[in-house]
DNA sequence: ACTGCATTGGC
DNA sequence: CCAATGCAG
């Protein structure tokens, strides 16, 4: 495997070993000032610093050629761009913003400002990996060098590795071994201020933030959800999230309650640090009191952030569509009309289990959707409905605010059972229980499914139970404003032990054939 | 029912 | 050093 840089087997505190006249940071998924890898480097080590982002054509062109013109992740990017436009230039500097494809842009601008130097933090997905590779050999090719820096995890790659020096594939022992391993450095911030004064002044010309029309998007409707963009508005969140840590654990799961942060779209794009949140909790939960177990609660979420980087890293394959585990591509899904009926059904919020329905319209309004019903509504596309994870992956990659595919590819291998420590796969969610567990009062149901809003709390999990009066009481006429279930759970919870079942037979009859034999079955 | 990690008790 | 066992997702 090629070396992904001169930094990239080194930990923190990184050695650059010399000195530039001018170097330039590329700014990509971590859109602050404060607390930046590259940008501490770059203006402890350069004399002139430039400072540039591109809205790279080759990963927005293939969205609008899908025809998704109103996304909100863009309209966040462009606002949070505003924001670290402006406290560059406030900073004496300025953020060079160009809409090309990132692998000429950025040697091309090296050449022009003449750096010596490119600074960059490090992607763990495949394809920004294979960008940041030609990026390097085109500058290289320039004698300009390009670094890069660990910044959007705490700990990444070989850093956690279990006593026989192997990555886990397992999330609770890497998560002992995490809080072992952890140390104040780790979570210290990267000082900027002090060396601020490195900061190159950008010409008016480069400057200018193109307009949502100008990068062929339009607005969505980012201002009506309540998410604020920007350095700004993840402070804003973080600060009332930590008023508010303790709770974490015994509010997370329910979704009509205020639980979780909210921070996982400003994680995506780096708008505050994983050092800032992750220091926070590690304190809170060492600290002990009312908010220790709450704390420790969202810590463990942040290590299952480092986690899922780290199996990206050590199994690229899955960015191909691969399942982790390859006998479980033997499945045959449930695909052709039904398959699609089905696949649109749930997309659409017409599965008629409300539960699920819910939770499908607050991804298509809000772009997001809370942990719990992402668990819940994944099961029921691959276990009830039988299709294949992947038709419900590529979805969710479209609709969420917070979409990062390393966390995306792990959680629906997870809930499909073909992933690194996954959910086992006779482990099959019932649709009404988990309704009746982690919704009781129907809250969260009545908000986005309003037509079933006057049913007893009794029947609001699954109205096909209620008797006739009840539903007419309540105005819900089954099939005609709120659909009739789609499937029966109880059938198809049988068929999907069958579906699975195929691939357990064929496991123990060895794996010839599916050429990614596993030593352990091959010995045995 | 499966799988992987950690521990233990054997050598 | 290893196989058996316990534990957990």
């Amino acid at each position: 495997m090629q070396a992904a840089g001169p930094l990239a087997s080194a930990r923190p505190p990184y050695r650059i070993g010399q000195n530039f006249t001018r170097g330039l940071v590329w700014f990509r998924r971590d859109l602050r000032t404060a607390d930046h890898a590259a940008l501490h480097y770059a203006l402890r080590h350069c004399a002139r610093v430039w400072c540039v982002f591109v809205f790279d054509r080759d990963i927005l062109d293939p969205l609008l050629a899908r025809g998704l013109q109103a996304d909100r992740r863009v309209e966040f990017i462009r606002e949070s761009l505003l924001e670290l436009a402006d406290a560059l230039a406030t900073a004496g500097g300025g953020l060079i913003v160009l809409h090309d494809h990132a692998g000429h842009a950025i040697p091309a601008l090296a050449h022009e400002l003449d750096v010596q130097a490119v600074f960059a933090n490090h992607d763990y997905a495949p394809a920004a990996n294979a960008r940041d590779d030609a990026v390097r050999q085109a500058l290289a090719a320039q004698a300009r060098v390009f670094f890069s820096f660990k910044d959007q995890t705490v700990f990444e790659r070989d850093e956690i590795l279990t006593g026989q020096g192997k990555p886990f594939s397992v999330f609770t022992p890497y998560k002992n071994a995490w809080l072992r391993t952890v140390q104040p450095f780790d979570l210290r911030p990267y000082p900027i201020d002090p060396y601020l004064h490195a900061l190159s002044p950008v010409p008016a010309a480069y400057r200018t933030v193109p307009t949502l029309g100008q990068l062929g998007f339009c607005a969505s409707n980012l201002a009506e959800i309540a998410m604020p963009a920007g350095a700004s508005g993840a402070q804003a969140l973080f600060d009332e999230f930590a008023s508010r840590i303790g709770d974490y654990g015994r509010r997370r799961d329910n979704p009509a309650l205020r639980g979780p942060s909210y921070l996982s779209v400003h994680l995506r794009f780096g708008t505050i640090s994983i050092r800032t949140l992750a220091r926070t909790a590690h304190e809170t939960m060492l600290r002990g009191g009312a908010d220790s177990a709450g704390a420790a609660v969202w810590l463990s979420e942040l290590i299952w952030r480092d986690f899922y980087f780290m199996i990206l890293h050590h199994h690229p394959r899955v960015a191909d569509g691969a399942a982790f585990h390859p006998a479980y591509d033997a499945i045959r899904w449930q695909d052709g009309e039904t398959g699609e009926r089905y696949f649109r059904a749930w997309r659409d919020a017409a599965t008629g289990y409300p539960l699920v329905d819910a939770a499908m319209l607050q991804i298509r309004q809000s772009g997001y959707m809370h942990n719990r019903l992402r668990m819940v509504t994944a099961s029921f596309l691959v276990k009830d409905l039988g299709v294949d994870w992947r038709h419900g992956e590529q979805y969710f990659a479209d609709q969420l605010n917070d979409f990062d595919f390393a966390a995306n590819n792990g959680g629906w291998q997870w809930a499909a059972s073909t992933g690194c420590d996954a959910q086992p796969w006779f482990r099959i969610f019932n649709p009404v229980t988990q309704s009746e567990k982690f919704d009781p009062q129907g809250r969260f149901i009545r908000k986005y499914l309003p037509q079933l809003a006057a049913l007893p709390d009794k029947y609001l999990h699954a109205p096909w139970t209620a008797p006739e009066p009840v539903l007419a009481a309540a105005g819900v006429r089954l099939g005609d404003n709120y659909p009739r279930p789609l499937v029966q759970h109880d059938v198809t919870r049988k068929q999907t032990l069958a579906r699975y079942g195929v691939v357990k037979d064929a496991g123990k009859r060895g794996a010839a054939g599916m050429g990614e034999a596993d030593d352990r079955e091959a010995a045995s």
